[in-house]
DNA sequence: AGATTCTTTTTACAAATGTTAAATAATGCT
DNA sequence: AGCATTATTTAACATTTGTAAAAAGAATCT
């Protein structure tokens, strides 16, 4: 499922004016791999949905890269804090693969929950699932070691163990890259 | 702000006949210490607001306990995603001290976001807030070690750390207590 | 192919956290 | 008060993870 409109109706049933709208208002990029989509200290003023490619969410502290998240084919892309307050991010949002993505502006995604109960019940479900998403990460980071950690990342993402690098790997797990060689290792 | 329909309002504008319509389904129920909200394998059927007390939600592993989230006075408390998938949680959501919650049904609350627009909107907006402070919780884990996180917390839940028990905020900052017992130590 | 750069692994050592058990302190009960 | 229970701290040792530096391996470029 990589077209923006079909993986929203999917996601929530749109009556026909609302898709309509909808659809009128979506935009298209595509990035080259190591291209940008937010800076730090930017607002992010998109919400995206990832077409083809990948990419990731990351911040930087003291020489540290952690990564919030990758986003794949056929799903959301969006610095969740920075696009609903519409304040500065403290992430980038960097393409590791060139990558093309179907966008909303924040204006016209508002715009478009104001006119359209439908969108607005959409919205909701797509922070639903971003919000489920991320306990299960929370719980995992909780209860599980490192080794664990990588473990349920080959089982559960093995597609893009594949893609990442092994640095990108260890900054997502919450290790650093020498840890990570050593688990992988001993095995 | 210990009032459901008075949080609600600052969080979204709600039109009159959504706030009457809210106000009618909105059910209130207290909790001694120790009782359990939502016991691990029930649905959560309920949406709750603190009004007054402290609860958690957490869930056990292998004898170890892991804290989700500590729920005071004025704030939201589900278990998400049970919640919206009303599937079975594996959490538990227990009061730490006699509390009392007001509360939406799910399906009184779904039948709500149907009725009205700005109940929709309102929905939508909680579980954003949700979405926000558990990105900042990952952040935390990714780039702070336990030491950090304590005294995060110390800082920004001091109110918190004189409610809580050791024990509990151990599972919380996802550590064992004899660790955090450590770090308190040494000051 | 050779040179360069980037990624990954290895090594050695330091620091943080886990585990188990015991000791101490605090709390609740009768 | 005295007893029992629970919570917290301390200690000793094991394991995991971090740090820094070097080595090995892969990818890229000309």
């Amino acid at each position: 499922m990589n077209n923006f409109i079909e993986f929203c109706h999917s996601i929530s049933r749109l009556d026909d004016p609302a898709s309509a709208d909808l659809l009128k208002k979506i935009r298209r990029q595509t990035f080259e791999k190591g291209e940008y989509l937010l800076k730090n200290g930017q607002v992010c003023s998109r919400f995206y949905f990832v077409e083809h490619g990948l990419l990731k969410t990351s911040f930087k502290k003291e020489d540290k890269e952690f990564i919030m998240k990758f986003f794949t084919e056929g799903s959301i892309c969006t610095q969740l804090e920075s696009y609903i307050t519409q304040g500065a991010s403290t992430y980038d949002i960097i393409a590791l693969e060139a990558s093309t993505v179907a966008y909303l502006t924040y204006s016209d995604f508002e715009s478009l929950c104001q006119l359209h109960h439908s969108i607005e019940r959409l919205y909701r479900k797509f922070v639903s699932m971003a919000a489920i998403n991320m306990m299960k990460r929370i719980s995992e980071m909780l209860e599980e070691n490192a080794t664990v950690r990588y473990n349920n990342f080959i089982r559960e993402q093995n597609d893009l163990l594949q893609r990442v690098s092994l640095g990108d790997l260890a900054n997502y797990l919450g290790i650093t890259q020498v840890s990570l060689s050593r688990i992988r290792a001993r095995k």
